[in-house]
DNA sequence: TATTGTTATACTCTATAACTATA
DNA sequence: TATAGTTATAGAGTATAACAATA
């Protein structure tokens, strides 16, 4: 029984399961969604907000905003460009950091808990799958899809 | 390179990009995700409010405001319930059966588009790993994720 | 001229708390 | 008393358009 189910419509609602999960994270964690993502872009070093507002599929003049919160909570802090003076690069504080590391490690654990009856070869077929999917979007797009891939 | 991706982190990428596109079908639709993912909810049949709030995992308060901007689109409508007179039910008008399919449609397009190196048996398995995670979900909260589940 | 980022404005989305009406 | 749904309020998220400063 829903051995009918089409592949996209299993990618869809697999999507919107780890969202639910992902929000749930958040909320422990006293963070939007939004905010949450944010974090995780920063995780490699500090990033500019024309290639943030890229990374986020966001207007830059809507991430103005999401930034200014985020670091009104000292999360992130704005730093100077040293060579072109338009430009700041956002990076994370150490309590960004932190929290950021956290929700990083709760959603592994939550994720974790939805695969326990994945043996490794499962884990490895399906990861591979998911990096055909993401490459297959890098090539049709030229870019990737978020800095860390 | 990349290939020591975690199964877990390759997940979050994957949801990531698939809210991506779900995010450029809903634009192109001019719908905001929140509407579009309301009548995707809808699609086999009425749904009364505090049920969608579980779905949708939303406050009923909240709810209520989504759904008065879906009906003032005319894409909804509230019926009563006959059995209880406190209740309504929320359902598709034509034009929002209409919006609901072609998106679903563009939605299936652009994820095909993704998976056009994945052969029968590459999508058979995938959509079984996405199954077993939908399944270990919903046996672990008891309930279904969604009610097309 | 083009680019980086912000401001102003108007919506939409969301939660909490208090409420109405019905069960 | 409990449940279905709404209202009031406040804050977060978002896009469009106009802008400032720098390249």
């Amino acid at each position: 029984m829903g051995e009918e189910l089409k592949v996209t419509d299993a990618l869809v609602r697999l999507t919107h399961l780890v969202d639910h999960v992902f929000a749930d994270v958040c909320r422990e964690a006293d963070l939007t969604p939004q905010q949450a993502q944010l974090l995780c872009m920063l995780i490699d070093g500090p990033v500019g907000m024309t290639e943030l507002s890229r990374l986020l599929h966001l207007e830059k003049s809507s991430l103005t905003g999401l930034v200014d919160r985020v670091q009104r909570r000292g999360l992130v802090d704005r730093v100077r460009d040293g060579n072109d003076r338009r430009a700041c690069r956002i990076e994370l504080t150490e309590a960004g950091e932190r929290i950021g590391q956290e929700s990083h490690r709760a959603m592994g654990e939550r994720l974790d808990a939805l695969l326990h009856d994945f043996d490794g070869r499962d884990r490895d077929r399906l990861t591979s799958s998911v990096s055909r999917i993401l490459a297959a979007h890098t090539a049709a797009t030229g870019r990737p899809w978020d800095r860390t891939e």
